[in-house]
DNA sequence: ACAATATTTAAACGAATGTTTTAAATGTCC
DNA sequence: GGACATTTAAAACATTCGTTTAAATATTGT
């Protein structure tokens, strides 16, 4: 092996380009070559483009789905033994709060969170059929986790309302990598904890509001 | 001329395409064929594709932002006149409302608004130089309203809100048209209006939440 | 140490892309 | 009605793309 193994560097460099360029802008040459090793080397070890997207997802989003999906789970089994009923915020905590978390743990996860979040906004087929496959588990469990937070809820406005949530999500994840739409105030705190707080708190009020 | 004129088919079908498969994995030969016209003809009338994106943005959305930053104008005014502060939902409405039943009005127009919603979390850069230019005017003209029918609310915290609120919107413009995630209920009211109502009422709630 | 396997390298392939070119056709205006 | 600009048509342009090939090199197991 090379310095951290090829295979790494292709994923890493693929993260990389295709969260700042997207997937089809980014070519597998520009990929190769930012991780500094042979063009052939990404099919070989990937077999092919679409493949190696898939890599890219699977290799952060299967633990920090794995963690989302502890952290709901155990919330949901607290209240049950509590006879309460799970605290929305508490839930949409276990869904942020891990995931904006990732993004401080360097130049890697920044830009995965990134990947992700615009991967939510994405209508192309290719990069859907990879992802959606990943995430659609974890939803399922979040979305009927706040069946039971909110049972007063019509379950399709709960759906409405959660997709707003998903929404205001997905830009959070990727706005900071944008470049910026200029408006005349210094930007909104670096402190990305307070992020993650404004956002859950932003969230809550929508999903609990009046009908 | 053929039918309608050959400009505008391409328009057309360049909305249509742009829309479903994005930008980068659109071809003019696709474009040109879905519009019935040469292939030449595209670059003739608008020059380059890049050019033909532009094209494509202008031609709806400036007439859209007329009609939203007229509305919101009036808003401001009837509050002054009154010597009341602008409702937060009357701007978030005037904001919202034109964009969502403009997805009403026929297939073309639905796909123009699935292309801003994706678009609003675009990174690459040839899509944002096209597009951030022609709503950051508008984005401004809402942020200081809203700064105005929130006075007590910090301007970067109402900044960050208001991400927020731009990412459930554009999600609700392009969703959808998305394969959707699938959960165990009936999908979403498909009455877009009572989806917008409560759009707006989400983004309301999140943006008037306590500090 | 040697054979077997795994990986890297350099070169090439065919297909698809945005764009340009050339010629024919169509419309407009004096 | 003829000169002129505009629009279409078909073909070709040079690039770039994802992928494959085949030889060279490194690694592993015994």
């Amino acid at each position: 092996m090379s310095q951290p193994d090829t295979k790494s560097r292709i994923l890493d460099a693929a993260e990389q380009l295709f969260a700042r360029h997207g997937f089809h802008n980014t070519s597998i040459r520009a990929i190769t070559s930012e991780a500094g090793v042979n063009l052939a080397s990404a099919n070989y070890h990937f077999g092919s483009k679409d493949a190696l997207l898939l890599a890219v997802f699977e290799r952060r989003l299967l633990p920090l789905n794995r963690e989302r999906s502890e952290r709901l789970l155990k919330i949901l089994e607290q209240a049950e033994q509590a006879g309460v009923l799970p605290a929305v915020r508490d839930l949409m905590r276990a869904f942020i709060e891990p995931t904006l978390s990732f993004r401080n743990q360097g130049p890697g996860t920044r830009a995965f969170v990134s990947l992700i979040g615009r991967s939510m906004a994405e209508m192309d087929s290719t990069i859907r059929d990879c992802f959606i496959p990943l995430i659609e588990p974890l939803f399922k469990l979040l979305f009927s986790s706040l069946q039971r937070a909110l049972p007063a809820l019509p379950p399709a406005i709960l759906l409405t309302r959660l997709q707003f949530a998903m929404g205001a999500m997905g830009r959070t994840m990727c706005a900071p990598d944008q470049r910026p739409l200029q408006v005349d105030v210094e930007p909104s705190p670096a402190d990305s904890a307070a992020v993650a707080e404004a956002l859950i708190g932003f969230v809550c009020a929508g999903l609990e509001a009046p009908c």
